[in-house]
DNA sequence: ATGCCTTACGTTATACGTAATTATT
DNA sequence: AATAATTACGTATAACGTAAGGCAT
């Protein structure tokens, strides 16, 4: 039988140029090489050398085998490392959500029903969400509308709704609800990746946003100062803290998101597990 | 380093059910070849079976690596089929001709100045010879008329001209030439493969053509018989041998051909041997 | 004389088989 | 009880390295 050492064995030869030299760089006696390449020559049935005992070089047979090990060579070693990303993606549970507070939610369910899968998160438009699903790049996505599509299954998850947190003596601190726009030209501590909300911020360009990429400085900063934040229903509670702050419902139409939760057909068991 | 027999052993295992079933049928011991699994799973960096304890099946990645695994080995079987078909074709010469004489002086001389080598000979027609020169099909072709085209090497070979052999008593045989149909309905031995010469047949139907697929046959019935056969200047005389036969020109258009060598333009050593 | 390939021979290392163990049907 | 996989251990085969030989540059 064909060993692949013998293949690389032959690549070695035509690359360095002869026998010795291919052994040196195979840590290989030169015998021994001899030896592999005869028997390589004998299971292929055809001779790969011209000899002129004192130098051993590739025939045309010979340089028709080099390419042809080359490219087995090369599909074993695809194999090998496409069947670790496969394996990999197996283990994992990528999910994609255009909210990142459902997202969490999700991932905290998910990790809690499967604690040996690896969960792997994106934010992203509902568009390039169900393009990803539909290409396996996500098992599971949150979109912001019912996804009614051939092989895609789709459900209503959560709504989250958005709300400020503003400190007690600010003079919109009473009001039960208020528009984003009458705080005026404030500023307001925002997260970076805020998916949908994004839209809001958008419609609202007056405003100061202070955009925090990493969330835990935008908690301390929450604890440390008294500027406004966004809060919605499904922040924890605990993420406003001891903060001394007053939610106020947002009047905006993009301070209500519906999150659909939409995963493929073939995923079934996993979406249903979440309804 | 991964070995093609291992891939082999799994893809034993996913058509047999069983490790224990792929053993014997590889004419392995059980634990010879689960061990020899364990190193590939750990050669290949991935789990590829579900083992519960009395049971080893493969999993998604198994499945996946078995898929993988039929091509690599396939594609080591192509190669060393393909292998031995390139050095058959290295050792040959394969020639075409459109007449059957000069093909074989062609082939007599190469067969001397290239001992080593085999020789395969083929009749056709000269597009055909052309496209099979073109696409690697022959080395050599001799053709009716001369090729110009780029790539192309042509010179001119030699010239073939047809004779038909009567008895003597034969009422045309004091004649220096004549015309085919002059025989009128009479019988006359010829070879199947006549190749070019197939048109003054084409053109003469009246005449009884005595078809002999067998050269050896077609000798045999030349000197035991006095009917008439066809001859050239390139047959050699000891064909008609001692038989009682007069030779007569034929006058017909078709009864003189110009043999033209082609090579491709990368054969010039070869094409220059003949020369 | 040096470099390179091959053959011969003794040795080692790797993979094998046997036997024992455990678990599942 | 029977089947199947794994682990442990002694063994054997196959490939290795060293040494020797021969040819070419």
């Amino acid at each position: 039988m064909i060993e692949l050492a013998q293949l690389q064995q032959l690549i070695a030869v035509s690359e360095q140029g002869t026998i010795s030299a291919a052994a040196e760089e195979l840590h290989l006696s030169q015998p021994a090489l001899t030896r592999s390449l005869q028997r390589l020559e004998g299971e292929l049935g055809v001779v790969l050398f011209d000899r002129k005992r004192n130098r051993a070089a590739l025939n045309r047979v010979g340089e028709q085998a080099v390419a042809r090990a080359k490219a087995v060579l090369g599909a074993v070693d695809d194999m090998a490392m496409e069947l670790r990303l496969y394996a990999a993606r197996l283990s994992t549970i990528a999910i994609g959500s255009c909210g990142p507070a459902p997202m969490w939610d999700l991932a905290a369910e998910l990790a809690e029903r499967n604690p040996e899968k690896t969960l792997s998160t994106e934010l992203g438009d509902t568009e390039s969400l169900l393009a990803g699903l539909k290409r396996g790049s996500y098992r599971l996505i949150l979109t912001d509308r019912p996804i009614e599509q051939p092989g895609i299954l789709c459900q209503k998850y959560t709504q989250e709704r958005l709300y400020v947190a503003l400190p007690p003596k600010h003079p919109l601190s009473a009001r039960p609800s208020i528009r984003l726009a009458e705080l005026g030209q404030e500023s307001i501590l925002a997260y970076r990746d805020m998916g949908i909300w994004q839209r809001i911020v958008q419609n609202n360009p007056q405003l100061h946003y202070l955009v925090q990429s990493d969330r835990g400085t935008l908690a301390e900063l929450v604890q440390a100062t008294d500027l406004p934040c966004f809060s919605s229903n499904l922040t924890a509670t605990r993420f406003l803290g001891r903060s001394n702050r007053v939610t106020v419902m947002l009047e905006d139409e993009e301070a209500s998101v519906t999150f659909f939760l939409c995963a493929r057909e073939n995923d079934r068991d996993l979406f249903e597990q979440l309804c």
